[in-house]
DNA sequence: CTGAAAGCGCTTACAG
DNA sequence: CTGAAAGCGCTTACAG
């Protein structure tokens, strides 16, 4: 990498003048035209890139800045990444917190791959997203150098913001019971994460202690097609099925086409709830629109980069995960 | 901020001493454990965070870093705005690329509020996204320090990546006369870009050389509810509509539901395509699925990339924009 | 076990 | 119109 000095030494005039120059500061300097023609071209051939570190040090800015390393998992679902950096943005903004973001992703339970020591040394802060169990265990134990907080995940080594996942599996199923239903069904993915068993397993506690049958449990690839496909095995197999939970909002789009196909109109006798973990604009006009489950996640970003905070300025602070209310909200596929 | 030589003073040893232990080699430096804990212990209750500039310029990393700025509007749809992300960070990886990507939003409209002189200093590249008209204007009447990209936007200035807007306007319009389409309909939302209106012009260009009508415009919210009011009015007021073009992927999922009340049908006299600018999974799977312009927004992201390296590196390049080609894939909103 | 000193690449007050 | 020098906060080879 070239420097002033070189740039400096090529052109024969000092430091001090290359910097003036390439900081457009020749005309308030009076650096004469041909000077300065000299050295832009000495500095464009050479290839002269600014070492920003250095300006920075120098400026004595930027220490007002602190760099925060977002680890999400590449193949998270765009909208809910989107509504956790929203999140994480409009906090920063409203609380005038002096950080910066940086993101990286990883591929889910290879958290190790992306956390290369040089890049975590390179930042003040980390929140990590979406760990998988393995990815936990790797953080678990190892020793960062830097404060780490857990998007959505438990640990009792690092602080994190988690959504109430009793709720979440409750609500559906005192819905359901509420509404006379008998034939619980629950489509799902393969559990991610821990908080997935905890949902699932309240919804088939909840709804067994309210009268209902044990819940039909139907496993499905992680998009609408898994649900298209799911729902349609369900109701093939299980058509006295009255009432149905999804555990990603995708799955419940994907459930649209088995309705549609099978001439199934709402409200009827069947209906369903999905958890709103995606948040999408169009499940509010679907056909029907979908019951959800809200996941506030702007809420739990904001909490992220409040604990993030803390870590960075107390360190007296307790290891302490902060849980996050939901919120359901009722709509056409499931009424009342 | 507190620095290592404040704590060094404080502690009574030197800023050599002070940066071992810091660092975790007092061990291997042979540190007594009685100072180790003495300086930890004031480090920690003075808040010592260590100067990432002055670490990474004394270290001499991160010299292979370049910081690249990602500007890019606030309410951008979370699908589209993630697909460009993977696409920086794939090509990134795959060519090895020594880029750092830093993300910032913006207000549409509101560019030069987000764009502080300090932050562009502080990067190495920039690369915005979705500029509305007033942000364009701002770009070329100022002039950076740095290089800059743009992201789906014609400049004269700038270099860019844009996608075929001709191509996006005349396909649909092709498929439609082909399939023997009479009545054509645009909803849209209010241009918020030159690109939109090129693609609007050249649909009902074509349309009209093709022998069909000139088709309804129908200006809608940027939002699947928008889409589906405005698919209810013209259906409601002009039911002989035989074909429609949806100007965003989202107004036609908004639209599913005035065909599931209107119990319009797929295949039937009416078909419709979208442009798919989200990219979303659920239009291939929604009933009936959509046929859509696939815009390859990986690829733009990946030119983008590309336009930034060569702009880092090779200072005698020309401004040009590149064009990246998009693909009609039919689906069961219109078949054939 | 600990410290003085050099130096990373830059900017800028000061001097001429 | 231009340059010598100090110094931003840190790390580390060297010396003791």
């Amino acid at each position: 990498m070239v420097t002033i000095k070189e740039i400096a030494r090529e052109a024969n005039v000092s430091p001090t003048t290359v910097s003036l120059i390439l900081n457009n500061k020749s005309k308030e300097r009076k650096i004469s035209a041909d000077t300065e023609q000299r050295v832009l071209q000495i500095a464009r051939r050479m290839g002269y890139l600014p070492n920003l570190q250095a300006v920075s040090l120098k400026k004595n800015t930027s220490r007002f800045s602190y760099r925060i390393l977002i680890l999400w998992v590449a193949d998270s679902r765009a909208q809910t990444m989107m509504r956790f950096f929203q999140g994480l943005e409009s906090t920063i903004e409203e609380e005038k917190l002096p950080f910066e973001v940086l993101l990286q992703s990883y591929k889910g339970g290879s958290l190790q791959h992306a956390m290369k020591n040089e890049l975590v040394l390179s930042c003040h802060g980390i929140i990590v997203c979406n760990a998988a169990e393995s990815d936990l265990e790797f953080l678990d134990s190892n020793n960062f150098q830097r404060p780490l907080v857990l998007y959505n995940r438990y640990s009792k080594k690092y602080p994190g913001v988690v959504m109430d996942d009793r709720s979440i599996g409750t609500i559906p199923a005192e819905v359901f019971a509420s509404h006379g239903k008998k034939k619980p069904a629950l489509i799902t993915t393969l559990p991610a994460f821990n908080g997935m068993n905890i949902r699932q397993n309240l919804f088939a506690y909840t709804c067994l202690s309210r009268g209902m049958g044990e819940p039909l449990v139907y496993y499905s690839d992680s998009c609408p097609k898994g649900g298209y496909e799911a729902t349609t095995r369900l109701l093939d197999e299980h058509p006295e099925t009255d009432c149905i939970l999804y555990m990603r909002e995708d799955l419940a789009l994907g459930a649209l086409r088995t309705f549609g196909e099978k001439n199934i109109r709402f409200p009827g006798s069947l209906e369903f709830i999905t958890i709103g973990d995606a948040g999408l604009p169009i499940s509010e006009t679907s056909y029907p629109s979908l019951s959800i489950i809200f996941l506030p996640l702007e809420k739990v970003a904001s909490e992220c980069i409040r604990l993030m905070n803390h870590q960075l300025h107390d360190f007296e602070h307790e290891i302490t995960s902060c849980v996050v209310p939901v919120a359901y909200i009722p709509r056409e596929s499931s009424p009342g």
